[in-house]
DNA sequence: CTACTTTGTAAGTGTTGACTTACGCATTTT
DNA sequence: AAAATGCGTAAGTCAACACTTACAAAGTAG
């Protein structure tokens, strides 16, 4: 659940298309696998490790499973990148003023 | 130059580690592998995926190499969340709207 | 010029992981 | 109940990669 296992998850990839595809909205295992160029259990794999690492969410629907982004995590990810960003420019800004004056 | 290579340069933790060091300022290779439980060389492996992922910036000074953050890099690894994040809640209320009603 | 520092690169190794095929389980349909 | 659909899991294989120890290059200082 630590931003470790999302870079992870999404540094891969296929597991990066899978999870772009759901960007349009929910889908079941076999949409996400049409297309793509590897075999439906590949795509059942990559949405384990995009489960377990919070990026996807998963629902049963009859004999399908239906998976959509977890917001959540969308939100984690967003945020890293947000924070980091306000240090990085508050560095950059400080290395520019009096860093080794 | 593409997102793919800088969510592969973030997978790996010592790379995230090396990343996360530049946050606070621009460091030579020497200083940023000191702490870190990987030998120096490793350390400068890692610089060469970091910054061939645009994600570092690399000045030299004397006998040292001061790396540090590339705010482009930076910058869009924030748009491509900010977009995500954009569409992925579109779509969402989208399903709980007209969806399947 | 010689010695020292700082770094990048070459070569080799071990582990991880992305992928395949085969199979089993649950649910729907007839 | 039997057949069919949709999916997850097990087992095995092959390539990628993070890491190590040498070594080479470039600059600085004495």
């Amino acid at each position: 659940m630590a931003y470790g296992d999302k870079f992870d998850a999404l540094a891969a990839p296929t597991r990066r298309a899978v999870f772009e595809k759901l960007k349009a909205g929910p889908l079941s295992v076999g949409a996400i696998a049409e297309g793509l160029p590897v075999s439906r259990p590949a795509v059942s794999q990559h949405l384990k490790v995009l489960k377990d690492a919070g990026l996807v969410a998963e629902a049963r629907s009859g004999v399908r499973r239906i998976y959509r982004l977890d917001v959540n995590g969308l939100a984690e990810m967003r945020d890293y990148f947000d924070g980091f960003w306000d240090e990085a420019l508050d560095a950059y800004r400080r290395s520019l003023d009096g860093g080794d004056a």
